[in-house]
DNA sequence: GCCACGATACTCGGATATAAATTGTCCGAGTTTATTAGG
DNA sequence: CCTAATAAACTCGGACAATTTATATCCGAGTATCGTGGC
């Protein structure tokens, strides 16, 4: 049970993809060596965040990758919904309609209990991830760290506009 | 992203070994037929459930397991660090320090902001399956349950005390 | 009747096998920009 | 100088492969109970 290295690529490639003017694209394989990750499965993950409506992309030379909307208005669930899908973590198969005590099908409209309980952790997990934006991450990215490290990043960004 | 069958399955199987009295057991493949599962896997889970301190197991003939505390002392939570571990969904790979970029290891004390959101999202999953216990779902499973039922259940494992 | 011994039934634990998901690679098709040739 | 054809650079999408995890099976070793036989 773990959660796919997409998903924490994705945030991290989301702050950066921030900081590209309107216009402008960042290329699978720049984003790729930025964080040194393999850019043939990068793209797979780029191309689920752009089918959930996250990140748009410009095709031909000069183009690639931009975000599709406010960073305050991209929360970690939405990306861990683009990566994972929306299914959640916990399967009910109904085993209590097996076996020789087994209930009969008619007796299971309300769901299972224990179903129920992993669905209600489930919600608040997703709470917690909806209530956190790329936005308010940059946030305290920032106040974290050094002013010439953001200069870094915001020049390198530059640098791929070419 | 998905959770040990087995963790659907022990939820269940706890609420059953609940009704056993002290000092007897069930086997595995009785509980295995009861739920119709696969015999020689559930074994694995119960062992992990063994080594977590939440039953044990009697040897030898008319031996078996059965619940090594009160119903009202294991959570949810109990049961999914026996089958998944302890380790968090989320895993960082500190790719904040990749990269042409990257920080510097002496520059990363505090841990990463996306995977700090991360856990936050996780403290509320676990908080709440730890709220949950194997008491409250059967307290709930009973006032949705017929009456019928419950004798029905109660008398099957009359009859593996054999 | 009582005890010792073996037979039996069961769990434990590891080794192994299969299925599925994750991770990763590769390449052709399509698209946009840049370049070049022709007028 | 302008336009159209061509080349180049890039993304998209799928097919494919490798790795890891989840699922499942089997069997030998160990242990407690049962049964049998001897005392």
């Amino acid at each position: 049970m773990q959660l796919s290295k997409g998903i924490e690529w994705s945030a991290h490639i989301l702050t950066v993809l921030a900081l590209v003017p309107p216009g402008k694209g960042v290329s699978v394989d720049a984003l790729a060596d930025f964080f040194e990750l393999p850019g043939a499965y990068l793209s797979k993950q780029m191309q689920l965040l752009r089918r959930a409506g996250i990140v748009e992309s410009l095709r031909g030379k000069s183009g690639g990758y931009r975000l599709a909307r406010n960073v305050d208005a991209i929360t970690l669930l939405d990306i861990v919904r683009a990566i994972e899908g929306p299914m959640p973590a916990f399967r009910c198969t109904e085993i209590r309609q097996n076996g020789p005590c087994g209930l009969q099908r008619e007796d299971c409209k309300r769901p299972c209990e224990v179903a129920s309980a992993f669905a209600e952790a489930e919600d608040a997990y997703r709470a917690a991830l909806s209530a956190r934006t790329i936005a308010s991450i940059m946030q305290d990215a920032a106040s974290n760290a050094s002013p010439a490290h953001l200069v870094d990043i915001a020049n390198w960004v530059q640098r791929q506009l070419a």
